[in-house]
DNA sequence: TCGCATTTGTGCGTATGTATA
DNA sequence: ATATACATACGCACAAATGCG
């Protein structure tokens, strides 16, 4: 039970105490009332200096998981994490539901540009052609949890942009084309460390985990009709794969 | 593109870069035969002096992603992350198929204990009774990939542990059970630091990220057989939503 | 074989960050 | 707050191996 803390490894002490403290209140470190163990304990327990101990407590605080109230004790702040559903009909708000109030997904930024070999090949164009790219930021109770960036073939989704930052909704956007359903036809996941534009647009404290999802979508003929990287705030959501459901005429995909 | 390194949050630049230039590789960061950019190159990108990156660089090999030759240059042995599919017939050696010459799932341990809440309503179990617990371990080519928890109801499975530490397969094992086949019914994904364990079993570094995933498998009647939670190298693979694919009988979930 | 550019390997001095007492 | 030890990061210089004309 008591974790192996290691020098030298790129890692700070600290740190790993920190992710220690973190990965342990999800096994009972804390009491029934939410309080840690005093941090001459932990000090005991994780084998450092108490002053090593007030650098992880520290740097959780500032992250926004414990809180530390002078005479009282150290307090963890709980917070559930949203589920975001991953099938072949996502939508972002009819997905989060009622998870949480008020679910929006709000454009910050959209651009002309040309494809980038992974554009193309997912959209079916060739490299360098022109395409719409939107970003966008979903918030659930005004809290940032996912930043989403999706490319559309220029020629036939002109003015998308405007539409879309008009009902903040890419389902809208897309009926406004004529194109009443469409399929998540592929996502690939996978998690890495928060950049600089991660944790400035999700609020992140450095060194945070976002899960990155690459999906592409396709009309009921398959064609491809628009793709996505998708950066979610991994402390703040978790992802579900979900069955094949049937779409709105009632057929089923196989 | 330039990856930002942050100072001051206790994880060193050298680890940062390493992680960077990991990354970097299955984005185009070597060329054609492997070879990634001189030292100096990537201590100007990365905006460091070249002994930081040649720490990174120390780290890497020492891992086996990377191999430096003096006067030739230094060399990727890896190339991409292993694509991990998570469909509705996701099976360990099958999916990863042909991205590795070899790849293996071996027990490390079982034990028969008493269902949590979370395992009892998976299987579909009162809390309390007795389960089967396997631990094994994932490897592509000789290197940690996952490691899997699984339960199954000790009633109905007894033995199970020995038949899949001689079968190296749940699916072999399952089928000694008389379940020919199974599906996947939910998937739920999440990421978060590595704890010691995962550091451990894994041989990641401290403050790596690994991706966690809680599956329910069920036999072809959708009784659940098996609920599983998988720990992911998150630098090492890559997850996939597939679509459904029809089963060896021809049928397809709806 | 030689010379040369390129690239990795090594040594040293110094400043700052981390951890203990 | 201080002192001490070690890890991290930088800057400069030079050695050693490789490949090429």
């Amino acid at each position: 039970m008591t974790a192996q803390l290691q020098r030298g490894l790129g890692v700070a002490l600290w740190r790993q105490i920190a992710d220690g403290i973190r990965a342990g209140i999800a096994n009972g470190l804390a009491d029934e009332t939410g309080r840690l163990p005093p941090e001459a304990g932990l000090a005991e327990r994780f084998g450092v200096n108490r002053h090593t101990v007030r650098a992880a407590i520290a740097a959780l605080a500032h992250e926004g998981v414990l809180e530390s109230q002078q005479g009282r004790g150290t307090y963890v702040r709980r917070r559930q994490r949203l589920i975001y559903p991953i099938g072949e009909r996502t939508r972002f708000s009819a997905g989060l539901g009622d998870q949480a109030r008020d679910t929006r997904s709000d454009m910050i930024g959209s651009a002309k540009e040309q494809a980038t070999a992974w554009v193309a090949a997912a959209l079916g164009l060739e490299t360098g052609r022109d395409v719409i790219r939107l970003e966008s930021l979903g918030r659930a109770d005004g809290i940032p949890v996912s930043r989403s960036t999706s490319w559309f073939a220029a020629d036939r989704f002109e003015g998308i942009a405007e539409l879309f930052a008009r009902t903040g909704s890419v389902t809208a956007a897309l009926a406004g084309f004529g194109i009443s359903d469409y399929r998540r036809t592929s996502t690939s996941i996978e998690a890495r460390h928060a950049e600089e534009a991660d944790t400035r647009e999700l609020q992140l404290a450095p060194g945070a985990i976002v899960i990155v999802t690459r999906a592409v979508n396709g009309d009921l003929s398959g064609a491809p009709v628009q793709c996505s990287v998708t950066r979610f705030a991994a402390d703040r959501v978790e992802l579900r794969v979900e069955a094949a459901t049937p779409g709105p005429d009632g057929s089923s995909a196989g």
